[in-house]
DNA sequence: TGCTATAGTATACAAAAAGATACTAAAGGA
DNA sequence: TCCTTTAGTATCTTTTTGTATACTATAGCA
């Protein structure tokens, strides 16, 4: 596998996940599935409507998520994950996990810290 | 597992791999392990001093590299990953793995809509 | 004496990401 | 008739990131 900096594609993936409420959505869709716009802005309450957007739009842009409008009035707007975009699931599931242990790491070594002080 | 937005512990090991050398810095020194500060300068064209600096002082905050400071003049000042920085590896492969395919998705993509248009 | 190399710091600035706030259309209900 | 709901858009401001450039100390070398 090549992983020379020179042609480090670590940053095609993270560019998919950063953003300060990406993860979030994908989370939150991976697990409850078709979710209307308005949904998502209630499960995530700090985020405003142009944040929401964005984001969405930056995921459907990639191929992540899917967007389907249905023409009512007052508009209904749903988006999902695609097939394609269940592929990222592991690599989210290891972030989350090992971002847990790291909150832990964290306490741990500041503990350290404290004692040799 | 927890994978509910409001404890969403992904943003914790994204943190860590975010900025925009980070990656690369990661990458090369799991390869290539202990370097200089000048080395990883050269080794990454583009990157200013302050800017190498930074993320390296961070990624030292996180536990993730060490840096071991020789008493020379001139300065000689070495990096290199932790054990516990060794952690990030599987993650940053499946992202580069992932990444690399997501090029290639995209280009294929971008034909399929030229066909259809 | 002046030049090089190393591993930085200091300052100013530009660009990108995020946030606050106000606005829109049009159906249905009180 | 006015209010609510939905899924946005349009501006403006703030915060965060990243870049450019100049500066530092000191040993060793010519």
């Amino acid at each position: 596998m090549e992983k020379k900096p020179e042609n480090c594609r670590v940053e095609n993936a993270l560019g998919i996940l950063v953003g300060k409420w990406k993860p979030i959505i994908l989370l939150y869709l991976l697990q409850e599935g078709t979710k209307r716009f308005s949904e998502l802005k209630r499960s995530m309450p700090g985020i405003t409507q142009k944040m929401l957007t964005k984001q969405l739009r930056e995921l459907e842009e990639e191929d992540i998520i899917e967007r389907v409008v249905y023409p009512q009035v007052p508009p209904k707007v749903e988006y999902s994950i695609t097939e394609y975009g269940r592929s990222l699931e592991p690599i989210l599931e290891a972030m989350h996990e090992w971002g847990t242990n790291h909150a832990l790491h964290k306490v741990t070594k500041e503990k350290d810290q404290q004692k040799s002080s």
